[in-house]
DNA sequence: CTGAAAGCGCTAACAA
DNA sequence: TTGTTAGCGCTTTCAG
């Protein structure tokens, strides 16, 4: 493995100078330059990232810090991920992708104060998040994906679930829909402060109540069983219903299932929205699934992008919200009332 | 930020003895050691990673390889990474998951060459796979999850196709199956040799043999459409068909949606089997799927186990095969065919 | 525009 | 059982 020296050695300079031709902080003539670059090539050079690290107290590594629950990751977080990827590698960063959930904070702390990340962004952010203070703590500058409750000083890059979630109804709404039940993240979920459940759930109180609507909701447990207890719940609490709104990724095919197995069809008798969801998830459903999808790997390339300007120096807090964008595919239809209004041999009510 | 210095100072003792205290590579006496541990306490210490690493040249970092398709990853992978990521933690690594896949060797090559890992584990890996030779020429430690073609010299663990396919079709001759269609990944999949795909198909076709069976093969993409398609396809091949065997847990729910359209009843009318599937993927249809549930977290803990014990010197190869459990859901049940000759009142062909 | 040299914080001989 | 010290390979003053 050559090291430097060797590189200084054979091009007969010296080994600032090699350093200097990598980092580029300070000029070379293009003559030395050529001298350098051509000694590194012959011998295969790659500078250690160790040494490097101990010498500028950088180490030229971010984190990217995903909790993994044993439901795996969805297309939606894989996205956040490549994003991610994409861009710290355009800048000549590493990024490693460490499993440390809100729970593992001791890890965390343990992983900041070994200055082995000059930063981090968080994904899977809570109300509450422990890991936000054990990094500012051992001084890790970081960058969310979501957001805490109190973002006062915080960079972050979340989706705009109030935006979301008042395009998801208004396109119900414009379908004719006006007895729409929003199934949610289990309310033990909600409980926990889970942001994404929290906020959609005000922002649909508060999308239906500028309609002039009554919100229906249903929690659900992530899980197809789930779905389906969610929706016996939801049919038992609004009889009448035509739309559903499903936060729940896990729990949407139960819904469908659920959907089916009462003979109510998709979108004749009920129409579904899946809410940031990605196209692939989307697609799983027969027939696809109308969605609002996620800006997927934009949050996690704006997110590094953020968090790099931070470690260049730039002290300003980047805050961002992106709205999922409505893709509209199968499963949303006009009102079954509607229909009756504007058709007057529309078809009965759900076979059984 | 305090220095090994600042601790040995505080505890009166030299650097040394506070760094053989940390990696316990010579005795030390208990009052010393003692002191130095109060001190580190006090002075709240955390050793500095890229110090370690410069001096000692192991970064006590092992790298999980994952490849990051649009897809995400499933409950299955990051069954492997929560296992993997136990095992290097429990052992004092720090394990750091990194997005390169089998087309970006050139990236592995510069992560390798700047000793930034002690060793790899590398996931999905291909029968031809690039990473191997990267690692290997970087002199760096790798244990597979998977195989290539040519196994000599390395280690590796991985799913045991061969028996998992086996007990699959067991179980569903038992039931009285006979016109079994394998459902394998795509064409292009096989063909750019994807062990699973590759494995799986020439086990099937064994063990049907060994029945006396001819083996069904349909290969499909990784989407639900693709699943359809296949299904389709597998009518027209065999339209007497039973039972279905899946690999492709992107294509299942196609498959079962197919089932469903054209009003075959699953498992009344065709079982299906998922093969090397999580409980939660199995769970989500209804019926529950019956599976082949993957090891999971154990092939990423034996895995990771096993690159440490090369990183510790022992030069002999791992290498494993763990088969996958029959986990009997819904989704099977008694042929029809078998029905109908021990059943003369049983249900007629399936209504479309 | 280039070179010399002092560390960065730790490990691991070598000495005692 | 403990201390002394020479690096690990690089960055970054300080000089020229």
């Amino acid at each position: 493995m050559a090291t430097m020296h060797d590189v200084a050695r054979l091009a007969r300079v010296s080994v600032s100078t090699v350093s200097y031709v990598l980092t580029g902080a300070r000029p070379i003539s293009q003559a030395t330059r050529d001298k350098v670059l051509a000694a590194m090539a012959e011998l295969d050079y790659q500078p250690n990232a160790m040494a490097r690290g101990l010498a500028s107290r950088r180490s030229r590594i971010v984190g990217l810090l995903m909790p993994m629950d044993e439901r795996g990751l969805g297309a939606t977080e894989t996205a956040f991920v490549t994003g991610a990827a994409a861009a710290a590698s355009a800048a000549g960063y590493h990024l490693v992708l460490s499993p440390v959930g809100a729970g593992d904070v001791d890890d965390l702390r343990r992983l900041a104060s070994q200055r082995m990340l000059d930063g981090a962004v968080l994904m899977e952010v809570q109300v509450e998040d422990g890991r936000v203070a054990a990094l500012q703590e051992a001084g890790v500058p970081l960058v969310l994906i979501g957001r805490t409750g109190d973002t006062t000083g915080l960079s972050y890059v979340d989706i705009d679930f109030e935006q979301t979630v008042r395009e998801a109804v208004d396109h119900l709404v414009g379908l004719g829909h006006r007895r729409i039940v929003y199934v949610n993240h289990s309310a033990a979920t909600i409980a926990a402060g889970y942001g994404p459940a929290v906020r959609t759930r005000d922002a649909f109180v508060a999308a239906m109540a500028d309609h002039g609507l009554a919100p229906i909701m249903i929690p659900a447990e992530d899980s197809a069983a789930g779905g389906r207890a969610a929706l016996t719940a939801a049919l038992a609490q609004a009889p009448d219903l035509t739309a559903v709104l499903a936060m729940n990724e896990n729990a949407i095919f139960g819904i469908l299932g659920e959907l089916a197995t009462r003979g109510h069809a998709v979108p004749r008798d009920v129409s579904v929205v899946s809410m940031v969801t990605s196209p692939q998830v989307a697609e799983l459903a027969h027939p696809a699934l109308t969605a609002m999808t996620s800006p997927g790997s934009a949050l996690g390339r704006i997110a590094v992008e953020a968090l790099l300007r931070h470690l260049e120096g730039a002290g300003d807090t980047h805050q961002q919200l992106l709205p999922c964008a409505l893709e509209v595919r199968g499963s949303t239809g006009p009102a079954a009332g509607a229909r009756d209004r504007t058709d007057p041999a529309g078809s009965g009510p759900p076979v059984t």
